[in-house]
DNA sequence: TCTGGGGTCCTAGGACCC
DNA sequence: TCTGGGGTCCTAGGACCC
């Protein structure tokens, strides 16, 4: 059976579990540049502050109410993430993080006991970390991920289990909306309704070629999986990225070139590291650029593309060419929102070899230096050193007005008890 | 003043090859 | 009554996920 294990409230559980002061609170975390609410504790939820609204249309009812208000932490979110994975890696013989907050776990239980297994994992990653979690269990992943969504709105347990064939839950699967599905989006679910099907149970029984006609191959195996017979395979080690992107919205419009050069260095520095990362060496770098497109001002959005003589993840490569792409791009007279950065044409890196026109000795040199960079800010933090072309200032970094402390990576930041 | 960031997969259609 | 057959590669667009 799999199980899928998902964080509750995520973002807002990670500030919750470090500060006791918030414990029984509403509190919200924002998205970058303290634009969006992306996560909402319980209490906020209660309060009707919606998923996704802009920040500053929720002032009111935050200052009436008093809601804690929190940028987002990436440093300590991360970690906590990583603490939970290293709990759920010891509740099962393979695990499989599937994103920052959610793991499937495949496990070896009889049907009898799935629902006292789940009770314990959840149990164990309270314990051992603070985080509150809830567990979905089914014969495939798109079961399990449906089992997890009951588990969250149907239970007080906060743990669910289809345990053998579906039709046994045919009067609750009637009441659940197609849209709950795992990869049934906005889009398809709109259109099933147009043909009659809006329950998860109808989706069951629909007409297998209609469903690849209408949504692909895709589709069909969602459909396969409801009915219990598995399509989606395990992946043994995530597979290396295909493209890597880093940007960021500024947090004030800018509007000069050498700003913009700034953070489009600073982007592929952070880019060319994810690259080093997985140890892949990129082909081809393109930049991106736009203005505000809620503001009512001239609008320009552009990109541009530059095909590298050889492949690299060496940054003064790649932010060479982006700064050339960036010059290709600017035009002056707009208010800038964003830039951003898109390495493609990923290579494994030890399938490239030295060139005629990069000798073995260089090839080293360049890698060793590299090597030291990513040691000393994994050491230190990131950003410990930098290449200067990524700017000192940085007038246009975003805003993180509302930021809690790293508590769980940096000693200076540690929690107090006093 | 203020509206996020980072990914994957599939398909159709066009260009090109023999 | 009639326009060959079979293949690859690339790209844009559209769907989805967190």
């Amino acid at each position: 059976m799999y199980a899928l294990v998902d964080c509750n409230n995520f973002y807002a559980s990670c500030e919750k579990v470090c500060n006791p002061a918030l414990w029984g609170k509403a509190v919200v975390v924002l998205s970058n540049n303290d634009g969006n609410v992306i996560a909402r504790s319980p209490e906020a939820k209660a309060l009707g502050i919606a998923m996704g609204a802009p920040f500053y249309q929720c002032t009111n009812i935050i200052r009436k109410h008093h809601v804690a208000v929190f940028s987002s932490n990436y440093a300590l979110y991360g970690d906590m993430s990583r603490r939970v994975m290293d709990t759920l890696a010891t509740c099962a013989p393979y695990m499989e993080v599937y994103s920052i907050d959610e793991a499937f776990l495949l496990c070896n239980v009889p049907l009898c006991q799935a629902e006292r297994y789940a009770l314990q994992v959840k149990h164990t990653v309270l314990q051992w970390t603070g985080m509150p979690v809830s567990v979905g269990m089914g014969a495939t992943k798109t079961l399990a991920k449906l089992a997890n969504h009951i588990a969250k709105k149907r239970t007080q347990s906060g743990v669910f289990i289809f345990a053998g064939d579906s039709s046994l839950y045919n009067n609750l699967l009637m009441r659940i909306d197609v849209q709950e599905v795992w990869g049934i989006g906005g889009r398809y679910a709109r259109m099933l309704r147009r043909h009659g099907i809006d329950t998860v149970w109808q989706l069951i029984c629909a007409d297998d070629s209609f469903i690849k006609k209408t949504m692909t191959i895709v589709g069909l195996r969602t459909v396969y999986e409801l009915r219990g017979i598995p399509c989606i395979n395990t992946e043994d080690a995530p597979p290396p990225k295909k493209c890597i992107v880093s940007s960021r919205s500024f947090g004030k419009p800018v509007t000069e070139c050498n700003e913009l050069q700034e953070a489009a260095a600073h982007y592929a520095s952070i880019a060319s590291q994810k690259l080093r990362k997985q140890h892949g060496a990129a082909g081809v770098v393109t930049v991106f650029v736009s203005t505000n497109p809620f503001k009512d001002e001239p609008q320009y959005s552009s990109a541009a593309t530059i095909t590298l003589d050889m492949h690299s993840c060496y940054t003064p490569d790649i932010i060479a060419a982006a700064q050339t792409a960036l010059h290709r791009l600017f035009r002056s007279g707009y208010r800038y929102k964003k830039v951003g950065i898109m390495l493609t044409d990923i290579v494994a890196s030890q399938e490239l070899s030295p060139t005629l026109f990069l000798p073995a000795q260089s090839y080293e040199r360049r890698y060793n230096l590299m090597q030291t960079l990513d040691s000393v800010n994994a050491a230190l933090g990131r950003g410990a050193v930098y290449f200067a072309s990524e700017g000192v200032q940085r007038q246009w970094a975003m805003r993180r007005r509302y930021l809690s402390p790293r508590y769980t990576t940096h000693w200076d930041e540690i929690p107090l008890v006093r």
